[in-house]
DNA sequence: TAGCATAATGGAAACGTTCTCACAAACCGT
DNA sequence: ACGGTTTGTGAGAACGTTTCCATTATGCTA
């Protein structure tokens, strides 16, 4: 009739002969155990395979070693190299990683959170879709410290670890002006996510600065996939004058976008100068390789972890100090996807609504 | 003074002027509890922002309602593909997710998966880097439910869900010999894992139902890298009879492949036919649009979460059931990438050997 | 030899739940 | 008026740990 279940430590200690506090004691290696009885305690542990339940230590020492992330998927390489990034860093710090994805659906999110403050993570790691969040207070309540990355919160009301949106699009909107191009045209996607937003007037701002009238047809913001990038592509080629050069804001945007340029037979860099917010390995491997920001996911990754595992240790630290703000650099990625202007008028094919592309689901 | 934890549902209770047994019978909506007093808990509840404390609840229970995901990394789209998935099958199931990456290293990944055990979740899904492995005794011992994904275990001694490797690969190989190759080349990753293993063994079966002889010379096998792929197809071309035709096992192996050729000028189909093993997104837009066999992540992922929980389930559904072993089809995706071989010699440039591509990390 | 720190042990409380019971009150059909 | 069901409630055990505390040997110093 073998147990049906797992060792526990009164099975150790019954095996030992001793009691579950020794048993206890002899594992954890704290206080006193003589030396022949920790021998035993130890062998019958191998014995039955104990294993600590992880849970119930939580339970007692009301620490759980492990942090939630919420990220809006896992199929956009940008969030990707995150998870794997983070992943990385709290293992190295002993701590667990629950996982959950939201497909940027509010009530998901907003599920999931609550969910995994329930299930007493030390701490949370989050990508908001919304920059007001009633969730904030909750998280007050809980006494559970979170960090938001990528994406900022009105007010940074938490620590906040974001890329440089509106510096680095300010960059390569820049790149493009200085090439020449005086009509530059953007595809984004929805500001209502900060990082949309700043890259967006990052864009803006160059211009200004550049005395460039920013130009509302050239802009298209819509969501960060591929479809989106096919139509807005678009129906930028389809103005009666049409943007010499495109900065694209999200890699997943890109490939609607290149397919689009490829079936209307617009040739780069000659006729269209091309440019990327955020930079992914087949950007190099493109025909041309693509001019692109590069942002540093693992700096990213450790910064936030960082943050967050000093505000969960709390009170040595200052628990109650204010909350953190922080960009984390990007880099100039000059490829071959961008050149002057070409002079003369773009001439293009009609071309055919492309099919949906493999996106974010 | 207010408190510093969480409200539990003793305050819930001594707030509503009750009892925990009460509190917990009105919160969770099972047995008796008379409409007032249910009235006053749930507003007391409401009021103190009580959350259960799921780890409390697993303990009492016995049932975490969560499983753990342990895969060697998340920057391959192939582990990244099904982790989405998986995850979107176990949120609509109302489970959590455990996810750590082991970057394929044996420790590493025995650390972790004792570490998932002890976290006491309900089941593992699990994609082993080694064949044989002490690992299964103990979480027999630990009566912890697993199913192994994209990777055999000898034997298949747990549930297995994996894809038509040893099918697809061949289907690769007719393909091309079809075309009229007679020198295909292999590049591929470590055979100790069974998916490279069985891709590679498929090659060589199509080979041999076709009557060619396998040049040993033609087959390099490696890693899973893009780095791999840059020598090893350096390697190919630079034999005194080079293949017209490769065949890559991976797709994180192509970004590596394609740059050699792009730089010895080698050009595609005509100079050499390309096919890949696993379709990723910008094999579309490359140029050309490169063949492949794509494999369905999320029909795996299904499979794979079905398999556990009625395994979890237990009892019911006998929980003693000899493991199953399922594969999932592959479609084959033609594109550009491969012709007819051209006759007369291949020429091409010396190379240098190219720099390392941002790979698996 | 008394006094006292040190070493070794086990009992029991606590963490926050769920759930089995025992009990009491109310309501029923005879 | 009586036995029986239904309704409502709370005490307390249990889940598997850690940890505080009390208890007992043991060794040492004065």
């Amino acid at each position: 009739m073998g147990q049906v279940r797992r060792a526990s430590l009164k099975d150790v200690a019954s095996r030992a002969n001793t009691s579950i506090a020794t048993a206890s004691r002899a594992l954890s290696g704290t206080g006193y155990v003589a030396e022949a009885t920790r021998e035993r305690i130890l062998q019958a542990a191998q014995a039955l395979h104990y294993q600590p339940n992880l849970r119930a230590r939580g339970l007692r020492q009301r620490v759980s070693h492990s942090i939630g992330l919420i990220v809006p998927n896992l199929l956009n390489a940008y969030y990707t190299a995150l998870a794997d990034s983070i992943s990385q860093q709290l293992g190295a710090r002993g701590y667990h990683l629950l996982l959950a994805s939201t497909r940027d659906d509010a009530a998901t999110e907003h599920d999931m959170l609550v969910d995994m403050v329930g299930q007493a993570v030390d701490g949370l790691i989050w990508v908001p879709s919304v920059a007001e969040s009633d969730l904030l207070d909750y998280l007050a309540g809980q006494h559970t410290p979170a960090v938001a990355i990528v994406r900022r919160l009105k007010g940074d009301p938490i620590d906040t670890v974001v890329f440089e949106d509106r510096a680095g699009s300010q960059a390569a909107t820049q790149h493009l002006i200085g090439l020449g191009h005086k009509r530059i045209g953007y595809i984004g996607g929805d500001v209502m996510y900060s990082s949309n937003h700043d890259r967006w007037q990052g864009y803006l701002e160059a211009l200004r600065q550049a005395r460039q009238e920013p130009d509302e047809e050239l802009v298209r913001l819509g969501t960060n996939r591929g479809t989106w990038g096919a139509m807005a592509a678009n129906e930028l080629l389809r103005l009666s004058s049409p943007p010499t050069a495109i900065f694209v804001a999200s890699n997943a945007i890109m490939p609607g976008v290149i397919r689009t340029l490829r079936q209307t037979g617009v040739t780069l860099p000659d006729e269209m100068s091309l440019i990327c917010f955020d930079d992914v390995d087949w950007f190099s491997l493109s025909v041309p390789p693509i001019t692109a920001i590069s942002t540093a996911y693992t700096t990213l990754a450790e910064a936030a972890v960082d943050l967050l595992l000093t505000r969960a240790a709390g009170g040595s630290t200052g628990a109650d100090r204010p909350p953190v703000y922080m960009e984390v650099n990007f880099e100039f990625v000059l490829r071959r996807s961008t050149a002057p202007p070409r002079v003369g008028a773009l001439h293009y094919h009609e071309a055919p609504i492309p099919e949906a592309l493999a996106g974010e689901g």
